[in-house]
DNA sequence: AACTAGTCCAACCGCAAAGGG
DNA sequence: TCCCTTTGCGGTTGGACTAGT
């Protein structure tokens, strides 16, 4: 255990403002400071947090507690390893939002955003990589990813097949449509597991990590005969932050235009004040759905192949029931895009 | 048994935003 | 408006633990 003294040149380079006026103790908490620290906080609330420390009697910084009290002493955080239905949300939430560790948190009761990151760093990351995919974008990894035949493993060489907001060309079979050039968002979209003929071994491995849609023997069906017939207009259909586009499913009749509008230019200017409390409550809605999705595709009655059809690939017009995934991907791609 | 390499995760660091005088 | 303090966040580090040799 380490006593730093910032008054004395002793300890890191610079500290905390709340460490500069005290003698701090740093590295693991031993069990007597949490008792203290559990006890003065239960029985006080922390108020000022830099004014804990004297009070609750430890040699921390204000900070260290405040970080302890959070990660580790809080009596309602949930103990255990992450479950496989957090992992799919953290995967699904990360997808839209990237590196915002608290807000993922924030939507799996009882987590921390130290532990989301870290769960994130030392297995969601490795596996999406293992899958070929990269898990900044959560885009398929290019064929610059050699594999790495010691360990099975596909090695890393960053350089996605797109950004999450990339160009991305259109060829066309039909004559007199030659291609069409467009900025796609990442919106979200079902992953189509790749044709037989394109890398089977990435095939297989890349439905087996893929989000709780292919749980339903249904929508595996579909989606896998869909992959195989889908060879329009010479279009990769594997991506998973697919626009409609690039899902290789889209009828040449489609008026792109009409179609293509994101939410955030029909939002009226006054209202873009409100939209992050929007993304919020949507967010939470995915994570909802996320949840209840698994008994949903198990036990609903309705029409699966239908609706999925009609609201998902339809290329036209295919937001105007938006899923609340959908509708997060489509503020937060357009707030970036404000940027 | 001893050593090494790899993994995991608690804790720290530094920055930015918020709040208050 | 400015300055200082506090809070919150994401990135990083380092030590404990484990598996492999």
């Amino acid at each position: 255990m380490v006593i730093c003294d910032i008054q004395e040149g002793l300890g890191n380079k610079m500290g905390h403002q709340c460490c500069r006026k005290q003698k701090v103790k740093r590295g693991l908490w031993s069990p007597e400071e949490d008792e203290k620290l559990i006890k003065y906080i239960t029985t006080h609330g922390h108020g000022s947090w830099s004014s804990v420390p004297n009070l609750a009697g430890l040699e921390r910084c204000g900070k260290s507690c405040r970080l302890r009290w959070i990660n580790y002493l809080r009596p309602d955080l949930k103990r255990g390893s992450i479950t496989a239905k957090e992992e799919r949300i953290i995967i699904d939430i990360h997808r839209i939002l990237g590196n915002r560790w608290a807000q993922i948190a924030k939507h799996l009761p009882g987590r921390t955003d130290n532990e989301v990151k870290n769960f994130w760093n030392s297995c969601i990351k490795k596996k999406l990589i293992a899958q070929g995919l990269d898990p900044n974008t959560h885009n398929l990894l290019s064929t610059n990813y050699k594999q790495n035949n010691d360990n099975n493993a596909w090695k890393l060489s960053y350089h996605s097949q797109q950004q999450p907001t990339s160009t991305f060309t259109m060829n066309s079979q039909i004559s007199g449509i030659s291609s069409m050039v467009m900025k796609a968002p990442p919106i979200p979209f079902p992953m189509i597991p790749l044709a037989p003929d394109t890398n089977p071994r990435l095939s297989h491995e890349f439905s087996s990590i893929l989000t709780y849609e292919y749980q339903n023997p249904k929508m595996q069906a579909f989606l896998e005969s869909t992959a195989s017939q889908s060879s329009i207009g010479s279009i990769p259909i594997f991506s998973s932050t697919s626009h409609p586009s690039e899902f290789g499913m889209l009828d040449e009749s489609c008026m792109w235009a009409g179609g293509y509008e994101p939410i955030q230019s029909i939002i009226p200017e006054t209202k873009q004040p409100e939209r992050q409390v929007e993304i919020e409550k949507i967010t939470s809605e995915l994570v909802s759905v996320g949840q209840n999705m698994d008994a949903s595709f198990e036990t609903s009655n309705f029409d699966f192949d239908f609706d999925f059809v009609e609201s998902t690939l339809l290329p036209c017009g295919m937001y105007y029931n938006q899923s609340p995934i959908d509708q997060l991907a489509w503020d937060s791609w357009a707030l970036q895009e404000k940027k």
